[in-house]
DNA sequence: AACTATTGGTTGTAAATGTAACTAACAAGC
DNA sequence: GCTTGTTAGTTACATTTACAACCAATAGTT
């Protein structure tokens, strides 16, 4: 069967980036995964509610880029696991406000720390101006928008 | 809650590179997911059959880094589609040869353009340069094994 | 030949995800 | 007050995926 030359997978920037992205979710899974249980969603709530400070499931999914079903799922699996506490507003009782617990903050960090290790790792392999540029196509392919 | 400025989700790799896989996958799924009833994998499968000829199913794991029962499901389903058909080897019937069916080639020539034109898309946004170090920096990560 | 190991591939089942429908709290219009 | 609409969040169910066990064919060893 005749080969397509001009086109291949690697050369597809969806199947390129979804293969740099599973590489790397896959190995910095290990941290979250085997040492705390966590999933990857859950993990995701947590690096938001420790960057940010505390707020709603809500602000959650307009920040991360979430569903709002994957963030209730992953706030109640943090709560189980004490990491996370709610606290309901007096004024609107539709909103709770999400904060870490000491425990919570103990492992944000550990994990921060280990995100920062990794990050720098897979950083040392390129230049800083490859880096930057990575950085750059990376932040207007997600369609990011800060502070909205 | 105290904020930590130092390092926020954008700056790490593995949720950057996620943000924009998702993107884009989530974009390009509308090509084959709404005409063809094709889930990704499936695509991907076709993808790589359109692209480097007939193959076995692990050839299409080791090449693509898919697990193989996901291989063999996907094929599973791209036959019931009547995109490809198996053919058993005489000298070791454990393999069998994946080909496209014409209609398997007719689907992946309208599905490679679309790809070809969405990728164009994409890179328009950035500088032939830029888009140079956007590749080189995936294929490194891709490949990309911690300490090993 | 008989015995074990390995390989290509499938199937079963539990976990995770996506989608839609739902509840509860509030807001706006009448 | 009573509708209607909107918002935050949960639940139910169907689809997808992951992981392990499995089967059949072959290779390697004795």
């Amino acid at each position: 069967m005749r080969r397509n030359s001009e086109f291949n997978p690697q050369d597809f920037l969806p199947y390129l980036l979804n293969q740099a992205a599973e590489a790397l979710s896959l190995e910095f899974q290990r941290h979250y995964r085997g040492q705390y249980g966590m999933l990857r969603t859950e993990w995701r709530v947590l690096f938001h509610l420790g960057c940010y400070g505390d707020m709603t499931a809500k602000e959650i999914c307009d920040r991360a880029g979430l569903h709002k079903t994957k963030v209730s799922r992953a706030v109640a699996a943090l709560q189980t696991k004490r990491i996370l506490t709610r606290r309901e507003l007096e004024r609107d009782r539709r909103h709770a406000i999400l904060q870490l617990t000491a425990k919570g903050q103990r492992v944000f960090a550990e994990l921060s720390r280990a995100a920062h290790a990794f990050d720098s790792e897979v950083r040392a392999s390129m230049t800083p101006e490859e880096a930057k540029v990575l950085h750059r196509c990376l932040i207007r392919i997600a369609g990011f928008e800060i502070g909205k």
